[in-house]
RNA sequence: CGGGGCAUGGUGUAAUGGUUAACAUAGGCGCUUUGGGAGCGUCAGAUUCCCAGUUCAAGUCUGGGUGCCCCGACCA
């Protein structure tokens, strides 16, 4: 891509209210826009990040055996009559009614329009088990939206629903899914807690929390440095301070996460509410054992700047950045400069590379250090008289302040690892 | 839902109740610039959120509305 084509302007004046790290700067940046309280526009850059996040989701639910769907964000009452929960979800659905006065509500969730899919597809223990998967848009009525992305009243979210015979497999499935985040959050390079949290009156087990420990988080968590147990501080038992009873070594600290994701035990309850039945090899009916797993994907974008940033601005892990490679060329106007970045240029891309180019002729080279540091592509090449001099180009690592002056040939194989 | 704050060019801010609402930034044009957000010149851009009221006079005071932000509560 073009820088010169590229819809972003980074931001030179903001307000001087202070607001999370993150939200500052995918705004600055040019990730992002607000349209009103709760509501973001994801531009170009924003948008290429959310899709890099949308494919390693897909990946990694792929490797457990989840299928894609997608599902109506428009939801006729009557389904959430069936669980009860038309007046009595919290946060509060959206509602609204079509000409015909029929009610509807934006889903702020999908339990009830997936169980009543599965109650048409699944029959017979032959059927199960079963695991289906959306990236969807939600809706939530929330109180109150703080931190930009971090709580919006209009989000993405990956949920993850999974159908069994029994507890036991349902157990198996649930931990495996468990393994899977983990491995999303690392590649999103986040190393995520995970921390016991309450089943909110649907299920005496516990659930688990996916928790980024950060001061900019909204949530409470007890946590113990020496064994890694964690428990959201609406639960926990013990104290801050207190010596950790899972170790009987750690002290336990009060820590705030960003929670990025949860898993959940449904067990039988939505089966019920929706005649989900099957029947099992000994000719008994019998409800469908059901899980739920969320990953937020605008939260989890914001957690990874949160994470990954520095004074100059946001550092992308490899696997998320927007372009890999950020080419920057100086002294434009020079015949020869101009010639070797437009060839480099084309060499990355035929390398099948993503590449941003700052191509703009007019702009100062301080401006484009500047923004190629905010912006946060994880590689930078300089082209410019000074690089020419010794027919080499210059790359740097985002994260670290080394400079290798090296040649193209060279340069094309390190881009590739 | 409780408490507090703010609302002025696209953006960020300034303006003892008193001329023509100022500055920065972003934008257009011209010239000069190119290794860490360039300089000079020039142009353009505002019924000071809305509705009432007080006053000789309102961006400024009062009341109501709307929007946004912060703290708390809430949060599958």
């Amino acid at each position: 891509m073009r820088q010169s084509q590229l819809f972003y302007k980074t931001e030179k004046v903001l307000p001087d209210k202070k607001e999370a790290i993150s939200h500052e700067l995918l705004k600055k940046a040019g990730f992002i826009n607000q349209l009103a309280s709760g509501l973001y526009s994801l531009l170009p850059l924003g948008f290429l990040v959310h899709k890099k996040i949308e494919n390693i989701i897909r990946e990694e639910m792929k490797n457990i055996g989840a299928q894609e769907v997608f599902l109506p964000a428009l939801q006729p009452k009557e389904i959430w009559e069936k669980t009860k929960r038309w007046n009595t979800i919290d946060p509060p659905l959206f509602k609204l009614k079509d000409r015909h006065q029929k009610e509807f509500a934006l889903g702020s969730t999908h339990e009830e329009v997936i169980s009543d899919l599965a109650r048409l597809k699944i029959k017979s223990y032959r059927d199960l088990p079963a695991a289906l998967f959306q990236i969807q848009t939600k809706f939530r009525n929330e109180l109150r939206f703080s931190g930009g992305l971090l709580r919006a009243r209009e989000f993405v979210m990956k949920d993850l629903y999974s159908f069994h015979r029994d507890k036991e497999d349902f157990e198996k499935y649930y931990k495996k899914a468990m393994g899977a985040y983990l491995k999303i959050f690392k590649r999103c390079g986040l190393r995520a807690v995970v921390t016991e949290a309450s089943g909110q009156g649907f299920t005496k087990s516990a659930t688990h929390e996916f928790q980024i420990l950060t001061p900019a988080g909204e949530d409470k968590i007890i946590f113990c440095k020496n064994c890694a147990f964690s428990q959201n501080q609406e639960i926990a038992r013990q104290n801050e301070g207190e010596k950790c009873l899972n170790c009987n070594k750690g002290v336990l600290e009060l820590k705030r996460g960003i929670e990025v994701g949860n898993i959940f035990p449904l067990e039988d309850k939505y089966s019920n509410d929706f005649d989900l039945y099957f029947v099992d090899k000994d000719n008994k009916k019998k409800p469908v054992i059901m899980g739920c797993y969320g990953i937020g994907l605008g939260r989890l974008m914001a957690a990874a700047v949160e994470i990954n940033c520095d004074k100059k601005g946001i550092v992308w892990p490899k696997e998320i950045a927007p372009y890999s490679v950020h080419l920057l060329a100086i002294d434009l106007k020079d015949k020869k400069v101009f010639h070797q970045a437009e060839s480099f240029y084309q060499s990355l891309q035929g390398a099948g590379m993503g590449v941003l180019y700052d191509d703009r002729p007019q702009t100062s080279a301080g401006e484009k250090f500047f923004e190629s540091d905010l912006i946060g592509i994880p590689k930078r090449i300089v082209i410019s008289k000074k690089t020419l001099g010794g027919n080499k180009i210059e790359l740097k690592e985002r994260k670290s302040d080394n400079l290798k002056l090296i040649s193209r040939k060279q340069a094309l194989g390190e881009l590739k690892l």
